[in-house]
DNA sequence: ACCACGATGCACT
DNA sequence: GTGCATCGTGGTT
């Protein structure tokens, strides 16, 4: 029972750019998450790009450790980390070995949902994101290029206009907040409130 | 628009 | 021990 036309995830060259480039071409793309029961995708309204040693802001920006090391591997490959002891955030990593840098995956809207408990689902912010699509810190190192993927990219179901993607600086950060790496989808629901003393 | 809070775990110095 | 790339709620101006 095959899928005549399975979506192929977006190869390694797709991630191998500036965050900021990447970031930006993932709002509109599907992310797509299979488990035991079922495969669901979603399309994602709100990234957050972060760069490497220059970008007191990043995780990376004090070198390698033990959470961080997938930043410093090869495009293409999850990060996900635990935030206040409750929420996990989901990264894809961007450029390659040798600059560290990543984009954080903030906000995207269920597709297809048939019933009435997909519909429910909120993924607005980063915690909730992960949380409504089931990514855990055990998804972290994995490889969102290879086919059987659990976690991974599909090109948009439609273009989305230059004109519809905002940027602003990004969310949460006490450090490197000048920075305006924050790319949504203008207008959907599923964007994060912004605090407007940040813009 | 702004501030404050609690929940809750852990990586890092 | 400190400080989070959060979320929801509730209070004040």
């Amino acid at each position: 029972m095959d899928r005549v036309n399975e979506p192929t995830p977006y190869e390694r060259s797709f991630f191998e750019r500036a965050p900021d480039d990447v970031a930006r071409a993932l709002i509109g793309s599907v992310l797509q998450v299979r488990d035991a029961h079922r495969v669901r995708r979603a399309r994602i309204v709100e990234t957050e790009a972060y760069a490497g040693f220059d970008d007191p802001g990043s995780h990376a920006y004090r070198g390698p450790t033990p959470r961080t090391a997938v930043m410093f591997g090869p495009a293409g490959f999850l990060y996900v980390y635990l935030i206040y002891g409750m929420h996990w955030c989901v990264n894809v990593v961007t450029e390659g070995v040798g600059t560290p840098s990543a984009v954080l995956l903030r906000g995207a809207v269920l597709l297809g949902h048939d019933d009435a408990d997909d519909a429910a689902v909120n993924l607005r912010g980063p915690g909730n994101l992960t949380k409504g699509l089931g990514i855990t810190g055990s998804d972290s190192g994995l490889d969102s290029c290879d086919p059987h993927s659990r976690v991974s990219f599909l090109s948009a179901m439609s273009t989305v206009a230059d004109s519809a993607i905002g940027v602003t600086r990004r969310i949460g950060l006490s450090k490197g907040r000048e920075r305006e790496s924050r790319y949504f989808l203008v207008g959907d629901s599923a964007v994060s409130k912004v605090p407007p003393a940040d813009r």
